[in-house]
DNA sequence: GATCTATATCGACGATTGTCAATGTGCAGG
DNA sequence: CCTGCACATTGACAATCGTCGATATAGATC
């Protein structure tokens, strides 16, 4: 693996390897419609609102969030296939 | 996702999220018998002894690689199925 | 026992991270 | 236009992290 290639899967890597971002992907990808904004996510976590938007700006500059603006709420659902390809890189680290 | 269980997983994730460690999961396991000394894994990533060992500590507590002494060398293995462990819960997030 | 050799540990340093309070932005209803 | 609401951004802080040089440990060889 190069150096560049390990620098690139780490952005991600380190994206999910926080406790409390693990959890929003969970929520979010249990959620009814795929989808999730903040003010539903704030209560489950115990965290202030700029703590988790900040959270949330992570995940979507990593590429595993989708962010979309719907009036004054800010939708979040997982990028499809993100996290299997994640998955991929662990099932076969080559 | 209960926040006991997201702490553990942040635990491992964390550990694979560097990518000097990423680098030295994929060396270990395109290892001709998927071991390796410290001494082999220097050079390539072009690191100081201590950084590669303190490295090698930090996935050794994780519990994805195992190391093992024999003589003077210590060499380090994959945990089997520690990084299938990982891939799949990011396969299946809930 | 003296001396290499491979690895581990320690102490220190700058850099990054997670969290919060305060403030900014932008949409909607009256 | 003014107010309220959902969310983003900023600035600050303690805590953690990655790296290095120096030193310690422990097996092998003479």
């Amino acid at each position: 693996m190069s150096a560049q290639r390990a620098e690139e899967l780490s952005k991600q890597f380190k994206a999910i390897a926080d406790p409390n971002r693990l959890r929003l992907v969970s929520l979010i990808s249990a959620s009814a419609k795929n989808e999730a904004c903040v003010c539903d996510l704030t209560e489950p976590l115990n965290l202030g609102q700029p703590t988790v938007s900040h959270h949330l700006k992570i995940l979507v500059d990593a590429g595993i969030l989708h962010r979309e603006k719907r009036g004054v709420w800010a939708y979040f659902s997982i990028v499809p296939g993100a996290l299997d390809a994640l998955a991929g890189v662990l099932a076969e680290p080559k």
